[in-house]
DNA sequence: CCAAAAGTGTTGGGATTACACCCATGC
DNA sequence: GCATGGGTGTAATCCCAACACTTTTGG
């Protein structure tokens, strides 16, 4: 199969690794393939950069093009290098991350035919991907563990609104591991940047919680701090 | 100048940011360049990416061929991909950094006439560097001092032996403030990973501190755990 | 009234900070 | 004997981990 295709000289591409949170349970956005190679695989978003636009660039017209998705915040996070990565060529890639809102999001649909489809898949028990795919989703998974304990990024992940159990669950979900509900609350609280709405939950049969969302200002205002490096 | 020279299509490069500590200064090396674009600035030590090598490969390779170091850990820690950072055409370039001992070190000799020399320049009042090198720097430099906050890469660049006013004074160039002795005393030994030896310092005028070395033994087992993400 | 999840404080241990003086040595 | 850096302890505070019961609500 590979001397039928085109080879490569050296190109670069990029591939996303986009985690959403549903039902309780953490997701990664995959695509079902349409093209040689690994045509019918499902594979991490992800083709080749343009000679005329950035990384960063390509990052967010690669993924809208595979499944439509626009405008999120994406942060490289690996590249990956190896020789014999890709069958057709040397092909080096950019991996970038993001987190968002599975619900907030229009219908996924691939704009272009080189894929089939995109999906949302539940991390655990994910299938074997595409390429090298697999080795790149896994060191991305442990990228955003590793910035969780450190910065709270887990809300791009949630709705506008939502309660603190929602918010423990996703932690959890991360982190692989069970949490404490008091502590948890008391941290994230002191933290201060968590609004208190009037709002509760509703349509639950059980007593319903007050519902939270981020403050951004004071957000960014506490955490841009312990990342710059004065001096 | 620009349209003398040829154009590359696509083609990745690896640049070389190099740590060393010498004389209570924290020192990065640098190359004089022999080549155009940017013939006599100063640079990074970088170069292109071969056909039939990984990138982790080929950082080792340049790194060698650029100032004579060989064998040194490098780690990825970032990819620079505007489209306009090289005049010559599309250069993606992936950072590498290490940390090292400037004294254990034989001369720095560049095997390729593509740098005149090498030489190691304090961090600081760094000159305006070739291409995006300066940024390329700063953000190395800001990763290896958040990395300093969690684990305790600064041996790599003291000594076999060493004093613990010498950790502490590499730790306040990285850091860029001041710590207090005795609290940093305190932390240092209380890791276990420091190993106190018979000898003291020499020819000093003033009282011989303690020399103590690395037990790389027990810092791995310490500080493999805090890193592996179980699940 | 029952099932289900929401919500709420205290305590002990370990780590971190702040802080100042005497000691050993070479000249 | 003096200048220079080496070496040392304690108290106050903060942060984290462990732990269980009452409240609210819908059905």
């Amino acid at each position: 199969m590979d001397e039928l295709l085109p080879k490569f000289e050296s190109v670069f591409s990029i591939d996303c690794v986009i985690f959403g949170f549903d039902a309780g349970e953490l997701k990664v956005l995959l695509i079902e393939r349409n093209e040689e190679p690994f045509k019918d695989w499902f594979a991490l978003p992800g083709y080749i950069v343009g000679q005329q636009e950035s990384i960063d660039d390509a990052a967010e017209r690669i993924l809208n093009e595979l499944t439509g998705l626009r405008g999120l915040h994406m942060e490289q996070f690996h590249t990956f290098g190896e020789v014999n990565r890709h069958p057709q060529g040397r092909v080096v890639t950019v991996a970038y991350y993001a987190l968002i809102r599975i619900n907030g999001q229009k219908e996924l649909r691939p704009v272009t035919q080189y894929a089939r489809k995109a999906f949302w898949h539940p991390v655990n028990e994910l299938p074997k991907l595409a390429f090298d795919h697999s080795e790149i989703f896994n060191t991305g998974f442990n990228k955003i563990r590793r910035r969780l304990s450190y910065q709270p990024i887990a809300f791009e992940l949630l709705p506008e609104k939502f309660t603190l159990t929602q918010l423990q669950m996703l932690y959890e979900a991360i982190l692989n591991k069970k949490l404490d509900k008091r502590n948890f609350r008391k941290k994230m609280l002191s933290y201060g940047f968590l609004k208190e709405l009037d709002e509760k939950q509703r349509g639950v049969s059980y007593r319903a919680a007050k519902l939270y969302k981020f403050d951004k200002r004071k957000y960014t205002k506490i955490f841009q701090n312990e990342l710059t490096v004065e001096g």
